[in-house]
DNA sequence: ATAATATGTGATAACGGTTTCATATCGTAT
DNA sequence: ATACGATATGAAACCGTTATCACATATTAT
């Protein structure tokens, strides 16, 4: 059933039901007969039609690097609970932390397909910032800072810093350090930064053979731990870029009977909600994952409903989650 | 720029230009001519205009009661690599647990939204028969079986079971049980049906002083736990309906020392990662939910070629995970 | 009293594609 | 030589909406 034979159905125009569902002028009288034919007919007008004519698609494309991940799915819940509650309903592409896909999903939305664009890529390259800035539609990044572009981020360097001065202050003198890839400018290069940061400040120098780079993963922390420990110098406090990466690594200590925290504590950044289970609770630094979704979204409304056209960097803080792990005396 | 404007850049017809995009009969010389023009003006056909005419729309809607799950986000991960592959893009819905929001997404969806629905509902009330049976695409569970529907499904009897009887040939005498809501027919009843079924074979009559049913989350499983180690009769064996419950449960004992697996076995269903990371690594029982996605998937992908009219349940087995917390000589 | 504005109305063009149709050419089997 | 199916082509109808337009009436301001 299409608008035109629900409008002779309800004894109204096809202005009329047009008008109805776009709130346009429209006397009682049609408003009732409208809504009376709907509860009989149960017509919906297509979307997709609609689309054609008025360029609105009430959809926002959301591009993110895999989906089994704590802090990525609680971006996308507060992302999804803003956009909801406006009428806009989530495309979703799952990139497998693969390039081609994050490319060519940004091609796909570069046309007509959504209202607007939240991105969730790790690292940037050239082609995708020239992609975003050929974007037709509003975008997005959460959780980068990229200049020239709208962002929602974290206080990556901040973060890692403070925890690592939390560990120092407690006694710690040999540190190590077990980080992201460091083409992403968050989770990697800035949490290093951060880590390096709270060194200098302590005047400890950096131990080049107690520093990994870590996949986003347990089974990795727990690979790089064993390369750490095999060392002639042994750290006696270790920084992770990440709760898994922990997890990995106390993964390890327990194998090894290496106790925690005597000798060596751990800290880690995330605050995933496995840190407090693990049989040393974790100290991490808590993100505001959820906000920064919220926040990103909210940002992009505004996009959408007249373009600024001044782009914005908002970076959200953090907070210390002290456990048993760093817990020295 | 729309097709009639390309077609004139590349000098060829409108009809060739479509039949480009949709495999039609087409010279090799306005094949080239076309991928000419396409490079140099970077022309892509509209989704929604397409979809006006021809009623397909490459997206499927998937209904989910929340994104930040393991189980949940494992299942739309394997939903996301077949589609994806297909060519299909995800319209996600997150429903956040809320009854009138799984309504109004299956109302959405019996519009020419998408072309397909899978949906992750864990109750199941006469609406949604009603709504689904209306539905005009093909549409999919995952998680639960509702006869009369295309399913994909686990075999949450046979995993209680398996897990409970795991724990009484260890010797354990008086069990208590943890469970889900028994409105949810998968986690809630069949793994209670199954608990009571290990019980029976064992000829151990069920304490209903010991038995709890919980939220989908590890706080209610701590609060769980209080209740039922403050009864006169003290449990050497708990079944939990799910990790975090679990892990909550396993949380209090901690704080309580109780020891595990000394002075109480535990068992739970979904083998998440976090349970190998548990002060006590924990047994569980794996469930196949990305491959339930998979298998989701591929159904759906069936359906929307050819209606083949009969309904099908597949129901996937499982694998008994055995760690310390059942480790009992 | 009149102008200006807000409200209400239906016919029809427009949106950007695909499908249908009528027609033409080619290679190959009869 | 003829018939047939596969390949190839462009014009035009069509999909289901919204936007525009021209026009009518009610309400308020001058």
């Amino acid at each position: 059933m299409n608008i035109t034979e629900f409008a002779k159905a309800a004894g109204v125009s096809v202005s009329a039901v047009s008008r109805y569902f776009n709130d346009g002028y429209l006397s009682e009288d049609k408003r009732l007969k409208i809504e009376a034919a709907l509860e009989s007919t149960g017509y919906m007008p297509s979307y997709s039609a609609r689309t054609v004519r008025s360029k609105v698609t009430k959809l926002v494309g959301v591009i993110l690097p895999k989906l089994s991940s704590e802090s990525i799915s609680r971006v996308t819940e507060g992302i999804s609970e803003v956009l909801g509650a406006e009428g806009f309903e989530l495309l979703l592409v799952n990139t497998a932390n693969d390039y081609n896909r994050e490319i060519s999903s940004l091609e796909l939305f570069r046309q007509n397909r959504v209202d607007g664009v939240i991105l969730l890529a790790s690292v940037f390259t050239d082609l995708h910032r020239s992609l975003l800035s050929k974007m037709r539609v509003p975008a997005i990044i959460v959780g980068q800072k990229l200049m020239g572009f709208n962002c929602v981020c974290h206080n990556d360097l901040g973060a890692a810093y403070s925890m690592t001065k939390l560990m120092l202050d407690k006694g710690a003198k040999v540190p190590a350090f077990i980080g992201a890839n460091p083409e992403d400018n968050a989770a990697g290069r800035d949490r290093r930064l951060g880590f390096e940061k709270a060194l200098a400040e302590a005047g400890i120098e950096l131990d080049k053979s107690l520093c990994e780079i870590a996949k986003f993963s347990m089974e990795s922390g727990y690979e790089k731990a064993g390369r750490i420990f095999t060392q002639k110098k042994k750290p006696d406090c270790i920084f992770c870029a990440t709760d898994n990466i922990a997890a990995g690594v106390m993964l390890y200590c327990r194998e090894n009977n290496i106790r925690i925290p005597d000798d060596v504590m751990i800290g880690a950044v995330g605050d995933s909600r496995m840190g407090r289970l693990l049989y040393v609770p974790l100290s991490s630094v808590h993100l505001h994952y959820k906000t920064a979704g919220i926040e990103g979204a909210k940002m992009l409304l505004n996009e959408m409903k007249g373009s600024s056209s001044v782009h914005r960097i908002m970076q959200l803080e953090y907070d210390i989650i002290e456990r048993e792990s760093t817990a020295r005396l």
